[in-house]
RNA sequence: GGACGGCUGGCUCAGCUGGUUAGAGCAUCUCGUUUACACCGAGAAGGUCACAGGUUCGAGUCCUGUGCCGUCCACCA
């Protein structure tokens, strides 16, 4: 036995760290270079291997799904490099649009600043600030999972070049005819003083009330038989939100409904407003629910303004972005919050004689995400793309196999989503994103009212709301400031783009777009990993997107993660507190332990608990390799250093089972069978080469002197299988096996290191 | 309401195109060893593969139905 200067057990914490930077040192995360070692070396060079990776948010901390992802990026990544292929994990982070625009105005509030305060420009430009000063803590935090990424060409979500590449591609779909404006209902938060996504909203049961409110009919003859079939002059609905009724413009009852079906195209006069609004039939109202009569607002319900749409209805806002009543409605309403209004109507309904009575109940209402006030569901102008011919082009590339997802149920879902595609909202009220790259010449309302008002002027638009506009209502599609005529201001579109309309352009756009070296040599890709619950968010965008830009899909394989739970199969969140973080599993058991873990736990599409026990478990494994590697080392005498390192190992049960084995990994690696992988290197390394081989060869070389043929014969091998092993094992756990790697260089018994090496 | 998935030993899950006594990890139990590793070794116990039908020489694996659970989307006047 020779003592080695290697502890007894694998210290992951300090040597992680100087491990990474061996890496990053070497250069060959950067696929060109990777090309050239491959050259150099005389080894057979592959097809490039690319995996564009989703971007964190530039605004936190990663948690652990994030780090976890990446190790699904990283083993096939390293697996692919040392089979041959220049291989590029491009990396990037996101701006995340609404959640770092909320982020960091509460950061600002605790300056006892406001957006408003600074300004569209200085918010924008310090938030870019916030986002990259934060940008390498998350990069710290992803390294640590030890992701060989190429990261001389990271990417930010709002880089300029990116941007150029985005608005290229709103230019051409505009020129294309895809992009038009259309009304549409957004979740406004009167708090926030923003538009959400439906994304950023939750639901919640709160206490509200279901009033009945007679709207009576028109014409005497209806109020008659109205007053003998229901015993009142009228039509009686019911509803959640009376204030509303100011900008009613219908009543809906179900066709089929025996009590109304002689009403349907009659009148009813709105209360208070003194408007005639008609009865008009709608299927999907419910009979059994209130009085089975509903009032129609279309301006102020998702639901009534599909109806309202259908039933060609006018829209009339009475509410506005800060969920006060506004708009035509009468002068003792104005400016009340909605609650207050619901309460005086009720008020006054009930003196007229026309509140018959007022329910509590409990309903679920859409609340902010973050401040939990509820939305106001309003209505405005919004930029659409009409993606169905994409949706069209997408679905072929799934039918005929040139995109895969995996797991394969998945894949039915995603056709199913572009055979029901909708037209896609890609404007939103923020300033914290890709400002839409339109120009309006004296002002966006006048255009709007322009395209509203076929054959106006003008002149006539001034006449009717009684403002003067500098410019005459002209759009113009460009990055900077057009240049004004005289008496002419020209405004910028305010909206920015969503974020997915960006982000579903990353494949390419990180690559420089279709005139970069880096896109003909790296495009398309060959995979897209990414949490399940984004596949129509995210993917879907990018195949369609991918297709409109490059006439290709920008991957073919698209590989989902499941969700980490925690260990009671509830959600982690913050709330909650029982969220662990990634640098809490890293400092206690390493990044190889928790890697090898969700490699056999974490199957694509379904979500793992965290077991810690398991993580330990996986612990003790790598402990393992570094022990085994360990003896090995230690049972090579200083003088037998030398003629081993030169040994030609013969072919022997042995090695030849070791060979079936690897064999057998690189197998389940190719079809990203990652479980498996990890399952059989575990069982081979622990059960075959520790328990049973190393307990061979310790009685085979039992009573051999010091460099006997015998002793190098058999340790020879061994050593041979170790080195053999430590390279399939590497994509799965990089740490421990280079670890273990550079104490066979210290010997000389190995060169290079393992992150390079070819596994044959 | 729509779409998709899951239901296998105490727990978390494998099990490819149907084929001999259904596997792993963790937990449990017994024994061993402390001179690579107690972050160890040897061994054991534990499952009528949700339920009901069907196809088949043969089904955890295919088909139909039922139940329960999960996820996403929509809705909640």
């Amino acid at each position: 036995m020779t003592e080695r200067n290697m502890p007894k057990a694998f210290d992951s914490q300090s040597r992680e760290k100087e491990i990474f930077h061996l890496w990053e040192k070497s250069g060959l995360t950067n696929p060109d270079n990777m090309r050239k070692y491959l050259e150099d070396k005389n080894y057979d060079v592959k097809s490039t291997y690319t995996i564009t990776l989703p971007p964190p948010n530039a605004n936190g901390d990663l948690h652990l799904g994030h780090v976890c992802g990446y190790s699904f990026h990283d083993v096939i990544g390293r697996y692919k490099r040392m089979t041959g292929h220049p291989v590029l994990l491009l990396p990037g982070k996101d701006h995340a649009g609404i959640q770092t625009e909320s982020v960091f105005s509460k950061k600002l509030e605790e300056e006892g600043l406001s957006k408003t305060d600074l300004g569209r420009d200085k918010f924008y430009k310090e938030a870019y600030k916030f986002c990259m000063d934060n940008m390498k803590n998350a990069r710290i935090q992803e390294q640590r999972i030890g992701l060989s990424a190429d990261y001389s060409r990271e990417f930010f979500t709002l880089d300029p070049r990116l941007t150029r590449i985005v608005y290229e591609t709103f230019y051409r779909m505009y020129m294309d005819g895809m992009v038009y404006r259309d009304k549409r209902i957004i979740n406004q938060c009167p708090h926030c003083m923003t538009a959400l996504a439906d994304v950023d909203t939750e639901h919640e049961e709160r206490r509200g009330i279901f009033a009945y409110i007679i709207y009576p009919f028109e014409k005497e003859v209806d109020r008659k038989l109205a007053k003998k079939k229901f015993g009142v002059e009228g039509i009686t609905v019911a509803t959640t939100r009376p204030e509303t009724m100011l900008g009613d413009t219908a009543v809906a009852v179900n066709p089929k409904d025996e009590r109304y079906k002689e009403f349907i195209g009659k009148n009813v006069i709105l209360p208070i407003m003194d408007r005639p609004i008609p009865v008009i039939a709608e299927e999907s109202t419910e009979m059994e629910m209130g009085t089975g009569a509903f009032k129609i607002t279309p301006a102020h319900s998702p639901i009534d303004f599909e109806i309202g749409k259908k039933h060609k209805l006018d829209v009339i806002n009475v509410i506005n972005e800060q969920g006060l009543m506004s708009g035509d409605i009468p002068e003792r309403f104005k400016g009340l919050e909605t609650k207050e209004c619901s309460k005086a109507l009720c008020a006054e309904l009930a003196k007229l004689g026309l509140l018959v009575k007022i329910e509590n109940i409990k309903h679920d209402v859409s609340i902010c995400e973050r401040c939990k006030t509820p939305i106001e569901p309003i209505i405005s102008k919004q930029w659409y793309l009409n993606v169905e011919p994409l949706a069209k082009r997408a679905l072929e590339e799934l039918r005929s196999g040139n995109v895969k997802v995996m797991p394969a149920g998945q894949q039915k879902a995603l056709e199913h989503f572009y055979e029901n595609i909708q037209p896609w909202c890609i404007s939103r009220q923020l300033w914290w994103g890709q400002q839409i790259p339109v120009w309006y010449s004296g002002s966006k309302k006048l255009y709007d009212w322009l395209q509203e008002h076929p054959g106006m002027t003008k002149k006539d638009y001034e006449k009717e709301t009684g403002e003067k506009v500098r410019g005459n209502g002209e759009l113009r599609l460009s990055d900077t400031q057009p240049v004004a005529r005289r008496g002419e201001v020209w405004k910028q579109e305010t909206d920015v783009f969503d974020t997915w309309f960006s982000s579903g352009q990353w494949p390419f756009s990180t690559l420089g777009g279709e005139d970069a070296v880096d896109f003909q040599k790296y495009y398309p890709t060959q995979m897209m990993i990414h949490a399940r619950d984004i596949l129509f968010w995210w993917s879907a965008r990018m195949i369609m997107l991918g297709l409109y830009r490059t006439g290709k899909a920008p991957f073919s394989t698209i590989f989902l993660t499941g969700m980490i739970m925690s260990s009671d199969g509830s959600k982690m969140s913050k709330s909650k507190g029982n969220g662990i973080t990634p640098t809490a599993i890293f400092d206690k058991y390493g990044a190889d332990a928790l890697r090898l873990w969700y490699y056999s736990d974490a199957l694509p599409g379904s979500n793992a608990p965290l077991r810690e026990e398991k993580i330990k478990g996986n612990r003790n494994f790598i402990n393992k390799i570094w022990n085994a590697s360990r003896f090995i080392l230690m049972n090579i005498d200083n003088a037998e250093l030398e003629n081993i390192g030169e040994y030609r190992v013969t072919e022997t049960e042995r090695t030849k089972q070791n060979r079936e084995h690897i064999e057998a990994v690189k197998n389940y690696l190719e079809k990203y069978q990652f479980n498996l992988g990890a399952e059989k290197i575990r069982e081979f390394f622990w059960h075959t080469v520790c328990d049973k081989w190393i307990e061979e060869i310790k009685e085979e070389i039992k009573d051999e002197p010091n460099c006997s043929t015998v002793r190098l014969e058999k340790l020879g091998e061994l050593l041979y299988i170790l080195k053999e092993n430590l390279k399939i094992m590497h994509p799965f756990i990089p740490f421990v096996t280079e670890a273990v790697w550079q104490e066979l260089v210290e010997l000389k018994l190995a060169k290079g290191i393992l992150m390079e090496q070819q596994i044959q």
